[in-house]
DNA sequence: TATTGTTATACTCTATAACTATA
DNA sequence: TATAGTTATAGAGTATAACAATA
């Protein structure tokens, strides 16, 4: 079988086609985040903290899926760089309160600009009707699966 | 924002809704593959060799993306399973050819048919029109990212 | 005693280099 | 000299345990 044919193959179940999809289009966001001296989950962090404020860093790690132990050589880097900056609670003396800056805020918005023009360039050929579908198959798939999962 | 309104937020990129769903299907099929003894490489490198016959062990490991390196251990695993048989080519004796055995097919055939039949009832409430719109974007995803990066 | 942030440790996965036997 | 398969080593990423400060 060709490599072409290999992705429109209709007995290769679902994850053969997303896993490797996710993987390419991390591949192709890299560069991109680089750009702004970025790391993945730098990007995923500062994003998280510019969609809401978040309470703690233990939240925040919870919400981002990374480990709480490994979120902290992120916000090092990230505090470091400019982006976030961290304070005692002042309620809770064992929290530390995270907040994106101001050229924080300006990173991630310049990163995600940029994702999202060259994800509309990939998706330049199709209508819209069909984008409007994949993205409701898309989170309705996220929603059932997530509930086998435990729901997390 | 609330965990459930989180992945029908507009503003998340496509990787953002992708790689998590990737990542939870493969969750989602752990436990099936298990049910066989079978690892997840263990089941992509059997799938690769039922979809058609593969050349050398080399060719294999670049068609299933594995190093290798990493694909020996899966291999020497299934073969002590009996699932695969390895010998080496009278042509070219360096190389080896690796063949799926009978009770090889019939485990990743099982495998299979679970896997199917668990995104199937993932799908149940998705209208068929929805289904096909999100597999044809799926496909021009894959082949437009690939294309970015390098086509692979 | 439990929890937040942190550090240290171990474990997994992966990539690289080096070895053998063939070509 | 180059290649297929193998082994060994080192690196990155992750999870687990243990610790100090606070509740």
């Amino acid at each position: 079988m060709a490599v072409a044919d290999l992705h429109a193959d209709p007995s290769r179940e679902l994850a053969a086609r997303i896993v490797p999809l996710g993987r390419a289009l991390i591949l192709a966001e890299m560069p991109l985040l680089q750009a702004n001296g970025l790391g993945m989950w730098d990007y995923i962090v500062l994003a998280a903290l510019r969609r809401s404020a978040v309470p703690t860093q233990l939240e925040l790690a919870r919400l981002t899926g990374r480990d709480k132990t490994r979120i902290i050589s992120n916000l090092d880097d990230l505090e470091r760089a400019g982006f976030v900056s961290r304070a005692r609670d002042s309620a809770d003396r064992r929290a530390t309160r995270v907040e994106i800056t101001a050229t924080g805020t300006d990173v991630v918005r310049s990163c995600h600009t940029a994702i999202v023009a060259m994800e509309d360039e990939l998706l330049v050929g199709v209508p819209d009707l069909d984008r409007q579908a994949f993205l409701r198959v898309l989170d309705a798939l996220t929603g059932q699966v997530d509930q086998i999962n435990g729901s997390r």
